[in-house]
DNA sequence: TGCCAGCGTCT
DNA sequence: AGACGC
DNA sequence: GGCA
């Protein structure tokens, strides 16, 4: 399709021309860089994957039946005969003290002769506990969340497992306890369970539980508040029959009886329907994918390519090295060393009064045509720097570049040495040395070995998913998958990311202005039909007036109205009717009924209604691509702040509202507020008090702001 | 050398 | 709480 | 990465 955009060109288009290294030698890393970095930075819990084990990447370890008992694991019947049976009775917690610090683990010691240390995917194999010792045996667990991401949970996971219980992935008949962790709120349960009740003889506690009774060596009450979940009811008055639920050496929880709850475990059902499609690819309600997957027929655009590319090199063995990789990918300066000097910028002395001229929401910003910017070359190399460090966990980098990279793009004329670079604010010593090199020598060596990468491919391809970011994505490089196939099939994917691999190409897709309008305007219609005064209005980028969008920002209001009401309105009312419409193809994330003040999902215009006489006209007219819609629900007394902050652009945003925050107030989408009070470090005391929220034009000038219309807020 | 926006939703 | 998104 |  011609509505294939610079962006999306832009992305791809070093891929296409890339033949892959055959030197496994030199092979640049960098795409890893954060991981390691962030290990080492603030997270002791990960435990980092050796380059040894994601040699052979053909069958990563997390690929078993999602049904899989839990002591079925393969670890358990290679560790049973060994002698640390005995070892554990005698120490009645070994498993405990090692597990929880098996972040220290050294990665050497996982194959010391058969013994203790079992590596089994990607954890590490405990002690047995002694059949008489599994004090969980028989209890069913349900966790929630549901998966085992988090080292921490993983972790009691497989303790629970080690004495005994066994953990339900899916939703039956046997579960004895849905095990919620402990900042989980009863609310997210219901929200989880989709508002079906959890049956009576299931016992709903939080994550403490597991470990109490392991520590208690029984099976303790249930009900006790200590295991309460946060905001569940309290089950004094409910209490009929469930006193039983006391300590009981044997073990006999009340088992849940075969019968169950047809309405509960229906809605369940669409969860399995989704598992079961994992494994039954012929199911092609999702064309979509498999023409990802396949490159089946159709027109090839760049996103062919990268897939391609990715499934060429995908038998090709990843390596991590040391982390000396990282250091060296962090230092990566060419002409740093030189002139080290600080080299003070000489900014002319501005009145005292004027450092909030560096804000750039204090300058006006115009679309730029592209093509006559005199930068625009210098521009669109920084540009990959930047999609290179998007890939990287250093937002703050990430910042840094694209407020250089504004700044650049708003310069007259064209800036070609290092010192016109520095005059400009926003630019420093290193990023004015890279625009002399690029102006230079028309090129950025250091993008070579940065963005080149397969490993920064996959990166790309996988951050491209909805709902995945760079944590995830870099989570599945190591552990070597390498297509969306491979997320597919191997992986436990959330609903978003399920949906994002789905229409992976739907969402890469800009959308043409016109096509905002019609989507506008459907909305529009169903929002008054169900209340003729309220009010739809298209933000975001089409507000900035773009040509394209990356999505449709839809503000829904009413004159005088309050939130609930709208919401209220929106949630009970237009959004099931635009499902019915066929127009909602699927949620993304959507406000409780109660609270919250936005709906996430995906839509789609709906074909032209049939043409009675031409059957085959109907049969070939193409169906439109999804589309990501994202609804704000807005109370008249907030218009004002909401249409800031939903007009945009981020970066805007941000400069308004750190701005704000300089002058002692505070600005978010509900309004802008003053006398706010900043605890010993950024976080803010109390809300403030309001200072504006109706009227979009008074915050500009209350922060002395002067008015910019949506077009000139693209910074 | 510390800061770089502020908040909503899911898991 | 952390990840992800707006 | 840049800035105060
Ligand atoms: O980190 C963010 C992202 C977005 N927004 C605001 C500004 C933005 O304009 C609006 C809508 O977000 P969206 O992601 O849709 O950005 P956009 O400006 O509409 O651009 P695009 O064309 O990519 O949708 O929400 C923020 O305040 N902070
Ligand atoms: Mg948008």
């Amino acid at each position: 399709m011609a509505t294939i955009v610079k962006d999306k060109e832009a992305f791809f288009r070093e891929l296409e021309r890339l033949e892959y290294p055959s030197d496994g030698e030199n092979e640049d890393f960098s795409g890893l860089v954060h991981l390691s970095r962030k290990r080492c930075e603030c997270s002791p819990s990960i435990s980092f994957t050796p380059a040894s084990d994601i040699k052979a990447p053909a069958a990563p370890p997390s690929v078993r039946a999602y049904t899989e008992p839990l002591l079925a694991s393969s670890g358990i019947s290679e560790v049973s005969t060994e002698k640390e049976v005995t070892t554990s009775e005698q120490s009645p917690t070994p498993a405990v003290t090692r597990s929880t610090s098996t972040d220290v683990m050294p990665r050497k010691a996982k194959t010391t002769r058969g013994g203790r240390f079992k590596r089994k995917g990607r954890g590490f194999r405990a002690f047995d506990i002694p059949e008489h010792r599994k004090i969980l045996k028989g209890l069913v667990f349900y966790y929630l969340p549901n998966d085992d991401r988090t080292t921490l949970r993983k972790l009691q996971m497989q303790r629970a497992r080690e004495y005994g219980a066994s953990r339900a992935r899916e939703w039956n008949d046997t579960i004895t306890h849905v095990v919620v962790e402990r900042w989980y709120t009863y609310e997210n349960v219901m929200k989880h369970f989709k508002n079906k009740p959890i049956p009576e003889n299931v016992a709903l506690v939080d994550s403490n539980y597991p470990l109490l009774c392991i520590g208690a060596r029984q099976i303790l009450d249930a009900t006790q508040t200590r295991f309460r979940v946060r905001g569940a009811p309290v089950p004094g008055k409910a209490k009929e029959s469930s006193p039983a639920r006391e300590p009981s050496s044997n073990g006999s929880l009340p088992i849940k009886p075969a019968k169950a709850k047809r309405g509960y475990i229906d809605t369940q059902s669409t969860d399995d329907e989704a598992d079961t499609e994992l494994f039954e690819p012929e199911v092609d309600e999702h064309l979509e994918d498999e023409q990802i997957i396949d490159k089946l027929n159709q027109g090839r655009d760049a996103l062919d390519d990268v897939i391609e590319e990715v499934q060429a090199i995908k038998d090709l063995p990843i390596g991590i090295d040391s982390a000396d990789e990282a250091a060296a990918a962090d230092d990566d300066e060419t002409s740093d060393s030189s002139d080290a000097g600080p080299a003070k910028k000489k900014r002319k002395t501005i009145g005292k009064d004027d450092w909030q001229q560096n804000f750039v929401c204090m300058q006006k910003h115009d679309a730029q045509s592209n093509s006559e910017n005199p930068n625009s070359n210098t521009i669109a190399i920084l540009q990959q720097m930047l999609e290179f460090y998007k890939r990287t966990n250093d937002q703050w980098r990430i910042l840094a570049y694209r407020k250089a990279i504004s700044a650049l793009r708003r310069q007259p004329r064209k800036i070609s040495t290092r010192l016109e670079a520095l005059a400009i604010p926003g630019i420093g010593e290193r990023i004015a040395n890279k625009i002399e090199e690029i102006v230079s020598t028309n090129h950025l060596r250091q993008l070579e070995y940065a963005t080149n990468s397969r490993e920064d491919k996959i990166l790309k391809l996988f951050t491209g998913i909805y709902g995945v970011g760079i944590t995830q994505a870099s989570i599945w490089l190591a552990e070597g998958y390498k297509t969306l196939g491979d997320l597919r099939l191997k992986i436990k994917l959330t609903h978003n990311q399920r949906v994002g691999i789905d229409h992976y190409r739907d969402f890469a897709q800009r959308i043409p202005r016109s096509e905002v309008e019609e989507h506008g305007a459907i909305v529009r219609k169903a929002v008054q039909s169900a209340d003729p005064d309220m009010q739809v209005i298209i933000a975001g980028s089409y507000r900035r007036g773009a040509p394209d969008c990356g999505d449709i920002d839809l503000l829904i209001t009413k004159p005088d109205a309050e939130i609930d009401y709208i919401r209220t309105v929106m949630i009970r009312t237009v959004i099931p009717m635009l499902r019915k419409q066929d127009f909602i193809k699927a949620d993304l994330a959507s406000s409780s009924s109660r609270d919250g003040s936005k709906w996430h999902g995906a839509c789609a215009i709906p074909p032209p209604p049939p043409k009675s006489d031409n059957k085959w006209e109907n049969y070939f007219t193409p169906t439109r691509p999804w589309r990501r819609i994202d609804l704000l629900f807005v109370p008249d007394a907030e218009i004002g702040a909401a249409l800031i902050y939903f007009t945009g652009n981020d970066i805007f945003n941000r400069s308004m509202r750190l701005l704000a925050s300089k002058k002692g107030m505070r600005l978010n989408q509900r309004g802008l507020y003053t006398d706010v009070l900043r605890g010993p470090q950024r976080a803010k005391i109390n809300e403030g008090r309001l200072l504006e929220g109706h009227d979009e034009r008074r915050i500009f000038d209350i922060l002395g702001v002067p008015w910019r219309p949506p077009e000139h807020r693209i910074c």
